[in-house]
DNA sequence: AGAGTTAGGAACCAATTGGTACAAAACACA
DNA sequence: TGTGTTTTGTACCAATTGGTTCCTAACTCT
């Protein structure tokens, strides 16, 4: 019926994606954003309405991808028992921060602390997230035994652990915290 | 000799090191800088070389004031044995981000993430003020009679306890968690 | 009071911001 | 081959960015 699309949608919201993830909403200028996508604004502001609603579709990809991955990860069955799971989970986060010192850290992280992007949307978004990687912990101590109100509790001391490693991976100092980090998180893993 | 300045840096710096606190780097345009500290350009530009520098100066402000009155808690003794001033330190971030969210959340940590600011220079500050708060509940642990060993991975453990509970602060999210966060600070806190 | 010195404020600056308008280009279908 | 439709790229936009200049105001000291 007409001139077909030169990109790929898909992997243009990607490189947004990892740009946001990477620089912040405010910091990641219009131009880098088309530069990464490599689409010129012509096509941007037809195929996507505008920077705002990118960075809201950025936060929803990251949502499918990267966090209903670790929430699958952490409630399956496959990967070890419960505790396994989570410890494999900070594991993977501390070598992958500990290789090089990812720098990218966790986008969820990154955006609650943003702020600048979004409005109330981009908040109830993070939020929405925050819950899964919640639901996700308690899940995995709820397989392993544990009672409904000490798995919620350990649950969110967990979640705090883990963006605390993220925040320190992204100041450059997760290669040699990374390990302690981890042995802490055995501590919080024990059974009363 | 001359006219005097009609401002007070003191407090101009203080209002500008909040501004950067809360909303970051970038996103605290020099218009809302200068209203925020209640200056003009001109004295502006001439009391502080430039943005850069004054968001420099926040940090070591925020070094100077907040990280040196929470290390001094964490290191004395009139506040109660070591385990106690950490948990008490909790308690109050807890408190305050319980009582009404207070959405400032730290400025070390939020800096972390912001990196859009001051390039190296800035991440050496960080690191520094990071290397200072571990080095505070370090030192509470040992006065508890850590193992040093045990007291450094376990002050690491709880520096990203620290910031986990801070990034849910921003997010809006710790006045249900903070209570639970607390809870499981408790357990990084116990005697092998 | 006058000289010297510094602060304050407005006018101005180029560069960049996110966003729009529109014409040319590329395709599908008849 | 033409017609209709959609994409693409360029030119353009006002507004804002951080920053400089420079004149005037305000003060101290002699």
């Amino acid at each position: 019926m007409a001139r077909p699309r030169e990109f790929d949608p898909d992997v243009a919201m990607e490189k947004a994606m990892v740009l946001f993830w990477d620089v912040g909403y405010e910091e990641a200028s219009l131009a880098e954003l088309l530069s990464a996508m490599e689409i010129t604004k012509g096509s941007f502001y037809k195929a996507f309405r505008d920077k705002q609603s990118v960075y809201l579709l950025a936060l929803d990809r990251y949502n499918d991808r990267v966090i209903s991955g670790t929430v699958a990860f952490l409630g399956d069955p496959s990967a070890g028992a419960g505790r396994e799971r989570i410890l494999g989970l900070f594991k993977k986060v501390a070598d992958e921060v500990r290789a090089n010192g990812d720098r990218l850290g966790c986008f969820l992280c990154n955006a609650m602390i943003d702020r600048a992007a979004g409005g109330g949307e981009a908040e109830k978004k993070l939020q929405v997230m925050t819950r899964r990687l919640e639901g996700g912990f308690r899940q995995a101590l709820v397989d392993d035994g544990f009672e409904e109100a000490d798995a919620r509790a350990s649950a969110r001391g967990l979640l705090s652990a883990y963006f605390g490693l993220r925040v320190l991976g992204r100041a450059g100092l997760s290669r040699e915290m990374a390990g302690d980090c981890l042995g802490q998180v055995e501590r919080l893993l024990r059974r009363d």
